[in-house]
DNA sequence: AAATTATTTTAGCCTTGTCTAAATTTCTTT
DNA sequence: AAAGAAATTTAGACAAGGCTAAAATAATTT
């Protein structure tokens, strides 16, 4: 059995590593609330388990092992994330702190029930995608709404979840995944980015829209 | 923010408090499943906070204060064990261990939204009362099935559920918390007791019938 | 290229919750 | 009532996972 805090390293690490390619002490660091010397005892020990790869100053990398049980995790994190919002009507922007504590308590018999209930879904209520059982999960192809060019007709496919007061945002004017919207405009000197959706135009902050993946609507 | 390791001990010390009245080390030693040493420097750290009271070499006693987060976890473990039950299915011998882990992460708001998803339910499903959000619990009146005279028409009540063994043996013949049956003998020489229900007649080893509690049925 | 700055690691300490072994205290038996 | 047995507490150690301060290394600026 691994303890949580390996369990929330492992993550960690995954989730860097996906999004910005290299998992630096200090990424890891901010990312989990704990001193960089933290991280470097933590590290010391998950690299004796064989769990990820360190070469000293340079960055971390998970091993296959490690990389499977990240995967668990999150798979576990979504799964309940869902499963919230479905099953009991947790706001979307209230289910990730909640399941950032189910995670670690879920087992796979639990795992597997909530799974059938959910009819095996394959994203959570942000448009993450679920890993599967086996470990693997699928990669998409989209791009952050701050890169799309003005006048181009989109369709959400996903919205970070590290933000509940922008998900609250979102939500109240109908930004979810699936939705389809319009680019109109793209306000200069860094302003806002102005979308369409139900009638409505609405401003997005350019910081807000780096969290936005979008994929060109089928028009 | 208490720790889980607090937490078991205060539920643990309710537990026991309820049903042999005095709460000593190796009792708790023994519930716990640590060594004597561990319970008494714990019974120092909850007695510095006021959660407890301590003599030493005599017993232990909650505190108001310590009562009312025993039973906050308690309410937490029988509502999850009845939502486990009810909302995914999962057979009443392993509620009990889920519930285990589950009573540490439930959320406040998550309890009164599985409250409200089971109707404001009174028992969980091995009949023991749910302790009210106020602290308050129901206190019921019944006897232990193995001091019942034979002859005796009685309703199931409530079934410990320590043992998941126990509880697949009962499940199998179909007794559960409100099942009404008979006593129809006890065996001499510490034998099993011999009950009918279903129309069918039943043996209950005399230590398994410590942990059934039933009441008289009217009759 | 040298100096400064930023990042990472090491060293050493702290808290929580556990353990074993030994010392106390209480209970039980004779 | 004294002896032996059982229960409890004390003393001291340990593993996990965190911290700060200082040292080492890497990156950046001048």
């Amino acid at each position: 059995m691994l303890s949580q805090s390996i369990e929330d390293y492992l993550k960690a690490i995954y989730e860097v590593e996906s999004s910005e390619g290299k998992v630096s002490t200090s990424a890891l660091s901010e990312k989990l609330g704990v001193s960089p010397a933290s991280v470097t005892s933590m590290v010391k020990k998950l690299s004796e388990r064989k769990l990820i790869t360190h070469k000293r100053y340079q960055g971390v990398k998970l091993t296959p092992a490690g990389k499977k049980i990240a995967l668990e995790i999150i798979r576990h994190h979504r799964l309940v994330e869902l499963y919230l919002k479905e099953a009991l009507g947790v706001p979307w922007d209230q289910v990730h702190q909640e399941a950032e504590k189910w995670e670690h308590v879920l087992s796979e018999d639990l795992e597997d029930r909530i799974d059938k209930f959910l009819g095996y879904p394959v994203t959570d209520p942000h448009g993450s995608p679920i890993p599967r059982r086996d470990g693997t999960m699928i990669v998409r192809q989209c791009n952050a709404l701050v890169d799309v060019e003005p006048d181009t007709l989109v369709k959400v496919v996903e919205v970070s979840d590290h933000d509940p007061e922008l998900l609250r945002y979102l939500g109240g004017i109908g930004l979810y995944p699936e939705t389809e919207m319009t680019v109109v405009s793209k306000q200069p000197f860094k302003g806002p980015i102005i979308v369409e959706l139900t009638g409505k135009e609405h401003p997005i902050g350019r910081n807000a829209a780096k969290y936005i993946m979008v994929e060109k609507a089928r028009n």
